[in-house]
DNA sequence: ACTTTATTTCGATATTTGTCGAAATATCAT
DNA sequence: ATGATATTTCGACAAATATCGAAATAAAGT
């Protein structure tokens, strides 16, 4: 993964309305949750969260799907597991990151 | 960790610029750098640079000491397991997130 | 075609961020 | 104390972001 594209996914997850949305999608498993729950849960305006949104979309963290009138927004995992492998893999590039160890560099 | 913490520290390295900064720093490694050297090679100014580091080292995923007049910044692998940590507990929540599909392999 | 429901786009505004240069501060050497 | 080096704080400004309400669009039911 591209460092531009991380700082854009991080940047997408590291505002308190977004997380907490990308949370509830992913505690909302499969089956997704519709734009309109979301919003009463949150107690935003609609084009505010629609706002939010886009912003998750457009990183891939998130996709939509629409069925008839609403549209189903779910977690996209494997974009999130690349982007918690590329910090696991940075961190750890040249150093131990476990807070057990200390010393173990060649 | 809460969402509020963890949110401030994705939003601190959802950044083009405090991301490289974050990994350079990763890969000194132990020695840390000190805060000139980082300077020079961001190319950036001293009281932009300042300010980024900042906001690394108010997140908890950057600390550093003085030495002499030089600053010495280091990367908080402890913090940034944390944060993994929470990206991956919440992210597989309600799912099946399987890493072993994506990068395993070996 | 018209209406209803769901969501986005538009325009406006307040706040935050990123950036710089200049001045201030901190630490050490003389 | 004075001077040198390293870094931060202070204004200042442009750009990006968060927010809202109103108007526009999308999709389906009647």
């Amino acid at each position: 993964m591209k460092l531009e594209q991380a700082a854009k996914q991080l940047e997408a997850l590291g505002s308190p309305t977004r997380l907490n949305l990308y949370l509830m999608l992913v505690r909302a498993g499969d089956a997704g949750k519709p734009v309109g729950s979301l919003q009463e849960k949150l107690g935003i305006a609609a084009s505010t969260l629609s706002h939010h949104l886009h912003r998750l979309v457009s990183t891939g963290l998130v996709t939509q799907e629409r069925q008839a009138t609403t549209l189903i927004c779910r977690a996209n995992y494997p974009v999130m597991n690349g982007l918690i492998g590329f910090l696991a893999d940075e961190c750890c590039a040249d150093a131990v990151c476990s807070p057990s160890e200390e010393e173990a560099a060649a």
